[in-house]
DNA sequence: ACCAGGCGTTGGAACGTTCCAATTCCCAGG
DNA sequence: CCTGGGAATTGGAACGTTCCAACGCCTGGT
């Protein structure tokens, strides 16, 4: 028993005041040196086994807890990577989110998980504020952002893109399925059930959203149908109005733009008195979960492995900072399911 | 222009080797003292325009970032709250989360994300992590702790829990619903539709699911009905199990523990022939916005505010960390559509 | 001509670690 | 009895900030 003055455990309230016990209060409780206690603490096997007993019972009377920012100052090693997801209300985006947590956790490494709401400005600061705080990595789960800012983060620290193809910035890696072709696939799936009458309800004006409606396009053209797309967006509304124009315009099956807005066009259609698959087919894009139980058939990502790969391709950048740029191509794959049927004929 | 063997802008490739400039390098190149450039950078009125243009100039040259693990170091503030979250796969504590993001970055807090995946073990080591990442408060988006750990935790960080009533833990605040009133807001409404032969699935065996439960229950006694229970989880396979049993027990009616397992329970009807709500009406419980296109009824709290207030209180108690205990207590409400309807009596 | 006082600026200590170089201690070998 | 050397331990510098006390300088009042 030493320094009446130093707190000792549990005692601290959570506030003010009370200074949390440092390796110095450790080893004055234990009567040798910090150096000594650090050395302890990491397990280095040249301390006298008498001198880590005492070491590790002053550290548990004291409720000592490591300072990560002292030593990650030092070290230089945050160990940490920054996570930038576009949206949190779309489940596809927190499948991902769910693969990286789990693929950076195998690596000792934490998250800082940024959100910037799909406004390139605060995705901007955000992603500053991650570069402050030192993180050794960063992944962005889509982004808004133009080639030359990403151009700017990327030489700060490596990154990886997940949701869609990034080329030709040092640095950078990206993982993410082929839309073209998987638009195709959707299209090629209601040809086969007999559909002719395929409208295409899109994602709005960004990138994905243009890759997949220009699979789509290409798909119909090749099979010498005529394309027809709607203005839709990335979420139920933009699927609810889509349908609603398709069906208009005498769709009898559609391929929509992603599973959420897929979800709204099933309302919309249900809110039109119209059966699904027996009037009009549907299919989504993306694959989450969900759609397993809302029996829509739907082109489907490997979400979390999508998310374990970014990781891994992080840590392997972070490992060897100067390889070249690599791109992870997932595997899409149409998962055929009661949302797409038998076309009965156009109408 | 100074110092030739400083790093200039953008030259520094993201990897190796090359230091980050400090506040020194700025400053040698502003030919000022590191602690001006502190001063300039903090936006203080007492530096002269025109060094606070030089710095400027040189911090911009330089692509100077400040480094927050030392700022967090010296100011005994890291400005991030630590957030855990019980699982990522259910959509509802991502609606949470967006809410917790939002409320944090008013406060001009970063959120550390890490997940327990239900597991204590893991949940605790992971909170650890946080706490020694010095973490100025910590959420709980659900959790698997005992009280025991939970109070440890509390006294060592300001801590909220969303998802149910947490009392009696010094430093602990939390954020829920009231799951006894919103069950039996769900049996009333089941019972005004003229349904007699309700059925609840139930969410397995932790703290909420119970509550749920006996809310259900009492709510069925006080209406001289008989309760009858199934087996099931918080999951679309719990609701969908759940549901096949239900239904051979004749039930015309359901209330599902949560909103994802009434999804399961959504598809188990339909697998089974049965309509919703014309056989068989279905109850929800969370109120996650997909439902609204999914047109499921469900018991809705208001989930991006729980976040919020969590966000509100986590700031207050860090504010004032001895103010006493405070439970925010949601309202939860009964949204009804088109999976809830007049039965058709028993069959 | 001198001094008070404000403004702008500066050096240095501190934050809690890690890690290197140096020191002490002890024992075996000569 | 001395010495060499390994094991155990230690002091101190460093990491990049913040912030305090102190400094020099200029201006204006007397």
């Amino acid at each position: 028993m030493v320094a009446a003055d130093t707190p000792h455990a549990g005692a601290q309230r959570s506030g003010t005041g009370v200074r949390r016990p440092t390796l110095h209060d450790v080893a004055a409780r234990a009567g040798v040196s910090k150096s000594l206690v650090s050395l302890a603490l990491q397990g280095s096997d040249k301390v006298a086994p008498s001198s880590r007993e005492a070491i590790m019972a002053a550290a548990d009377e004291l409720g000592y807890r490591p300072n990560r920012t002292a030593s990650s100052l030092v070290r230089q090693r945050t160990h940490t990577i920054g996570v930038h997801i576009l949206d949190l209300h779309n489940p596809v985006f927190a499948e991902i989110l769910d693969g990286v947590q789990e693929g950076v956790r195998g690596h000792g490494y934490s998250t800082l998980l940024v959100t910037g709401n799909a406004d390139p400005t605060i995705e901007r600061t955000e992603i500053t504020r991650l570069l402050e705080s030192r993180v050794e990595g960063l992944i962005l789960i889509a982004h808004r952002l133009s080639d030359a800012d990403l151009a700017l983060i990327a030489a700060e620290a490596p990154t990886v893109v997940i949701t869609w193809r990034t080329d030709g910035i040092a640095g950078l890696d990206s993982v993410a399925g082929d839309d073209l072709a998987g638009a195709r696939l959707a299209v090629d799936h209601l040809i086969a059930l007999g559909h002719a009458r395929i409208a295409h309800v899109s994602g709005g004006d960004n990138r994905i959203a243009r890759e997949r409606r220009t699979g789509y396009e290409r798909a119909m053209i090749d099979h010498g149908l005529q394309p027809l797309v709607v203005d839709g967006a990335f979420t139920e509304q933009g699927g609810y109005a889509g349908a609603e124009a398709a069906v208009d315009s005498g769709a009898t099956a559609l391929v929509v733009a992603n599973d959420l807005a897929a979800i709204g066009a099933l309302a919309a259609l249900r809110a039109r008195g119209l059966r699904t698959p027996d009037d009009v087919s549907v299919v989504g894009y993306d694959g989450m979960r969900l759609l397993d139980s809302l029996d829509l058939t739907t082109i489907a990502q490997p979400l979390a492995d999508m998310g374990r790969a970014a990781a891994d391709l992080l840590m392997e950048r972070i490992a060897t900072p100067d390889r070249p740029s690599v791109h992870r191509q997932v595997d899409t794959r149409l998962v055929a399911r009661g949302s797409s049927g038998l076309s009965l004929g156009p109408r």
